[in-house]
DNA sequence: TTATTATTTTAGATAAGACTAAAAATTAAT
DNA sequence: ATTAATTTTTAGTCTTATCTAAAATAATAA
């Protein structure tokens, strides 16, 4: 198994290599990981060692099948307990993310596959990102950003880009939740700010967080 | 805050100095660690300096009221996520510990209050240990060793002496759980044993398991 | 293409937690 | 009350994960 350590690590260099074709660099991952670029050279070492990374001196890590694996098995246990603090019990979609990342470093199977089935096998966490199967694999949703929309769109708030606390609190205060659906009434040209009904309210939207929420389009809108 | 070392240490000192009055040896924590004499010496030293235990050289620790209470509470923890294990992820109570030992360390006050919330406060774990409330205080059950009861007593198992897994494996065998009321029919005086009635069923229990079996009398039997 | 800058790695140090072996203190036995 | 046996502590070493400072390599600019 794997230490604490190597975990985050691991969880780091898989997140980064995602949308990238090429290697993950040392200075990418220290800066991501609020450590120095020495640590990292240390750690990617072991990391290659146990076959999770294939590391070329000064050429960056890539990870392994192995390594994405088990990567994702640590992202599905996060987001599986990031689910059950809110469904279960009463966190807020801001507060989930610190504790999530204890819980998961926990070792055992049974556990995640019972919680799983105890939420009723969720595809996505409160945030909308998509909860990897336990192979692995995942089926990201169809969405675009609110700021894409034409108006007279309409489509569910599935998920957000920038989970930072700051915003998810501000979500919480305007009353914007996943699963509410979202329809652009008007778009103002001036500040670009989008003006929106969502549960029977309106609201005027700034740019900026109409470009860090996700809307699945609903089908003939 | 702790770490997981020194959190481990704290509690097996809290353990073994419940039912003493003298200060808990360095040797006999290091046998119920499985460590060596010489890690624990370290290890006091530190628990010594965060205010935890009171350390004299070569006399032993005890455990002062800061750390009985830090102890108490991840005993709290880890008793109540048994329960979650048991009543919500269908664990059996002989697969609970090695987990519980592992989620008593996740540090979240809101975390544990919840989960306290959703159990719908339960004031055993499920070998019947009490839980301790949020202060450190618990209300042990009165209870007796089934050995010890008289023919035509009757009573409900309300807990464990020896909770290793072969036990409690062989408890489930036998279907006796937690909660069963039991009456004690005869006793064979050749080799201890004891006729029991649990659940419409009769059992002839050995001895060794009946002094193993904690028993809540009661009333009028 | 060479010099400059930025990135990455190496070397050496530190802290936590564990170990072994030896020394010191306590307890038990004669 | 000494000696012997046991317990506990100290001293020194090891591993993991971190750091700083310096050296090596790669990337960029003149």
């Amino acid at each position: 198994m794997f230490t604490l350590s190597e975990e985050n690590y691991l969880k780091t260099i898989y997140h980064l290599g995602l949308n990238s074709e090429i290697g993950v660099s040392t200075n990418e991952i220290a800066k991501k990981m609020q450590t120095k670029a020495s640590s990292v050279t240390d750690m990617i070492k072991k990391l290659s060692d146990k076959n999770l990374v294939v590391y070329k001196k000064y050429k960056g890590v890539r990870i392994t099948d192995f390594g994405r694996n088990t990567a994702a098995n640590i992202v599905r246990k996060h987001r599986l307990w990031e689910v059950f603090l809110v469904e279960k019990l009463n966190f807020s979609w801001d507060e989930v993310h610190e504790v999530a990342e204890q819980l998961e470093h926990i070792k055992s199977p049974k556990l995640i596959n019972e919680l799983d089935a105890l939420l009723g096998f969720p595809k996505q966490d409160p945030h909308g990102d998509p909860i990897p199967d336990k192979e692995g694999n995942y089926y990201p949703l169809e969405k675009k950003l609110l700021a894409t929309l034409g108006i007279g769109e309409k489509g569910i708030c599935v998920g957000v880009n920038d989970s930072s606390s700051s915003f998810l609190q501000f979500l919480d205060k305007q009353k914007i939740a996943l699963g509410n659906e979202i329809k652009v009434l008007g778009k103002e040209p001036f500040d670009d700010s989008i003006q929106i009904q969502i549960a029977n309210r309106e609201l005027s939207i700034s740019n900026k967080i109409a470009n860090n929420l996700y809307i699945k389009i609903l089908q003939g809108s």
